[in-house]
RNA sequence: GCCGCCUUAGCUCAGUCGGUAGAGCAUCUCACUCGUAAUGAGAAGGUCGUCGGUUCGAUUCCGACAGGCGGCUCCA
């Protein structure tokens, strides 16, 4: 009698012909037991996902998936997403099926009904889908042709666009491989377990757990409108989007997260800690920066600003607003003329608010002759740019209409631009570790080959190949992930973007660095070279930030609004147990203050507890406690954001230790220690 | 921009099946002087997002607009 092996380390089964893989499996003494121990399996020959009912007609090697892999988590979300559909269908008759694919942490189900769905329409979905789960009905998958195929679905216009898509290299369309995949079409029925009665069936190419009740844990989360096949030309379906997991703890340790995420939210903590707010008064993705965010503003604008000018930067500054024809020479306006604010008419011209810096730079360039010997050049400045951003795309901080980019334009030889790219790799990658963001993977993005998308772009595919060649290279030099984004590139040039992760797993893209060959040539950017030659510089743009204000969203979720202790806007609050110590404290914030230090004394009528609770909220990085103990020794007694104490310090230790503790930014930070993200997974794609 | 939902005090929210509103926190005042996450009492605070329509009467019903939220599309 042989050991049931693991499902994690299973050698390929055979599946003889005749038999279901489901048979081989139990055969081979695989545990197939309880939703828990779901198994899916994989045909290894043909490298595609199948299902435990499918039955080869000969001979086929199957292998089990565990169930908490990206893969069988895919099937789990993908087989969740039936029963979704079938639920929709049963309570909702006559409702259009769309598509309905795995997606990164769920799944989603889209659907043509006859009115939108209501949040107690969610709620009574969720009910019928657990009916559906509880019955285990089997998923049951059966070949069939194109013909019979368009007969059986003659009721579901969006599945017979699908079949018509079939091979003809649709698997552009969001998820539509899921559905239909290149070859031989597949319907699955869900059979009712004690009649094998069909219920309900969906064309599919698969693949599915065994049967309904092997779905672990789901639930739905929201619904929202989407266009068919992802574009705005085509009609909006109804979108449903769920969760489902291999168990019910990783289940609840998502919907955690998300928890967690929302306690995160930057436009929460902005009101919460009193650092921004977006007056209606002002319009919509308009931000204006109180007192304390102001602080934070400023110790990341004087920490880019002095980092710039230590890497050979020049500090240059240049007008909000220009006439329209900076952008016709910079190629912006044909591209961009919708998404900018509209233009002001003043003496017959017309007025842009600027939304881009670019242009400028390269005016300063062009205001006298150039010497090869003056390269590279770097402009650096904090400019305020305008987007008129659509109405449904503004979101706090992180997409606005007005925003400011520490922007910088280095112009260089051809030959200097390899070099000067990887120098600005190391300046962005040294900064973003500086604000504590360490976990980053590269992104090129690239003209690509989609046809559609090359009108979009200026310059000869050879200038583009050599931009590419460079960046691509010292992208590599890093060492770090680098993932490609054909068609991502910005119209004059491809580039690389930085994406960080942050505290709960979650990417965002922070610094692009762009080279571009475009700009220079429609500005007749040049310098004299060596040999008294006229040659034209490359350009390449930065932004470390990208815009100041992302990138404070972002810090502000990263650090749950506990800002390291160099950057919050109170460093320290003193907090005396009676009125007796606050000229004691006083005194102790005197010497804190000249050290740089931002510190206040709470003197108000409230309770040293309340004040402790108030401080706490405020998530202010070092408490300072004096009673009349410590102020006969001379001492104070620390609460750090952690909670953890030390008492009876003497004044001056306690200076230099939040001091000490300042200067070492983040590295030091009690409470530098956000939560792991227990669910945290590679993104996979919709098929 | 598109689809859906939402907008009541500074904040978080109750409430009015159409007869102009209430709580907690925050704010202010007073008392309390207290050793590591909420002391107590009192006061003040709202033309119920804006404009229009229906109605004897609209915060409530309808419409438009503005702003917000969730997605989609987009993101130089």
């Amino acid at each position: 009698m042989s050991t049931p092996p693991s499902p994690t380390a299973l050698a390929p089964i055979r599946v003889p012909a005749g038999t279901t893989a489901l048979q081989a499996l139990k055969d081979a003494g695989v545990p197939l037991k309880g939703p828990d121990g779901a198994v899916v399996v994989r045909e290894v020959t043909g490298g595609d996902l199948r299902d435990l009912s499918w039955a080869p007609e000969a001979d086929a090697e199957v292998e089990p998936v565990p169930a908490a892999s990206a893969d069988g988590r895919a099937v789990i979300r993908h087989s969740t997403a039936h029963v979704l559909a079938q639920a929709v269908q049963e309570l909702f008759p006559g409702t259009r099926l769309g598509i309905g694919p795995p997606v990164e942490n769920g799944f989603y189900y889209d659907f043509d009904p006859e009115r939108p769905f209501t949040p107690e329409d969610m709620q009574a979905l969720e009910k019928k889908m657990t009916e559906i789960v509880r019955a285990g009905q089997n998923f049951a998958r059966r070949e069939i042709s194109d013909t019979d195929a368009k007969a059986e679905l003659a009721h579901e216009p969006y599945k017979l666009e699908l079949i018509g898509l079939k091979g003809g290299g649709a698997e552009d369309a969001e998820g539509a491989s899921v559905e239909v995949g290149a070859g031989q079409l597949t319907m699955y029925d869900n059979l009712d377990p004690r009649t094998g009665e069909r219920v309900w069936t969906d064309l599919c190419r698969g693949p599915h757990l065994p049967r309904t009740n092997a779905i672990p844990a789901f639930s739905l989360t929201r619904s929202a409108a989407a266009y068919w096949r992802g574009s705005e030309k085509n009609p909006q379906l109804q979108r449903i989007y769920g969760t489902a997991w291999e168990s019910k703890d990783a289940h609840k340790a998502y919907l955690e997260q998300l928890a967690e995420a929302e306690r995160r939210d930057h436009r929460r903590l902005g009101a919460e800690l009193d650092l921004f707010s977006f007056p209606d008064e002002i319009g919509s993705g308009l931000a204006v920066f109180h007192p304390k965010g102001g602080v934070v503003k400023r110790e990341m604008e004087d920490y880019v600003r002095r980092r710039h000018i230590e890497e050979g930067f020049d500090y240059v500054g240049t007008p909000h607003i220009t006439k329209a024809h900076v952008f016709e020479l910079s190629g912006h306006l044909p591209y961009y003329a919708d998404t900018m604010f509209p233009p002001m008419e003043l003496e017959n011209a017309q007025y842009y608010l600027k939304a881009m810096n670019c242009p400028m730079h390269n005016l300063i360039f062009r205001s006298r002759g150039r010497s090869y010997r003056e390269l590279p050049l770097r402009f650096f400045e904090f400019g305020s740019v305008y987007r008129y951003e659509k109405s449904g795309v503004v979101h706090g901080l992180t997409r606005v209409r007005g925003l400011t980019q520490d922007d910088s334009h280095s112009y260089v030889t051809p030959e200097q631009a390899p070099g000067e790219i990887r120098h600005l790799l190391a300046f962005v990658l040294g900064l973003l570790r500086d604000f504590g963001l360490d976990d980053y993977y590269l992104e090129l993005s690239t003209r690509g080959d989609d046809p559609d998308k090359q009108n979009k772009f200026i310059g000869s595919e050879a200038e583009w190949a050599v931009a590419t060649a460079v960046l691509e290279d010292a992208a590599k030099e890093t060492g770090l992930e680098l993932v490609p984004d054909p068609g991502g590139a910005a119209f004059y040039g491809p580039k690389i973007s930085v994406q960080a992760r942050d505290a709960i797993g979650r990417t965002w893209q922070m610094s692009t660095i762009q080279y571009d060959f475009n700009q220079p040539a429609g500005f007749g950017l040049e310098y004299t070279s060596a040999d008294g030659g006229r040659e034209q510089p490359v350009m390449i743009h930065s932004a470390k930030f990208g815009s100041i204000e992302r990138f404070f969203g972002v810090l502000t979720e990263h650090y749950a609004g506990a800002f390291p202790a160099w950057l919050a806007p109170v460093q320290v609050v003193g907090i005396p147990v009676t009125d007796e110590q606050v000229p004691y404290l006083a005194d102790v914030a005197l010497k804190l203050r000249a050290r740089g230090i931002r510190v206040e004394i709470d003197d108000s009528d409230d309770r040293m507890q309340k004040k402790i609770r108030t401080a706490s909220k405020q998530k202010v990085p070092f408490v300072l406690i004096a009673g009349a103990t410590d102020a006969e020794a001379g001492a104070v007694s620390f609460r750090y954001r952690d909670g953890s104490q030390r008492n009876g310090v003497p004044v001056g230790e306690a200076v230099q230790q939040v001091a000490d503790w300042i200067a070492a930014r983040h590295n030091v930070d009690p409470a530098a220690d956000p939560p792991a993200d227990p669910t945290a997974e590679v993104p996979q794609g919709a098929g």
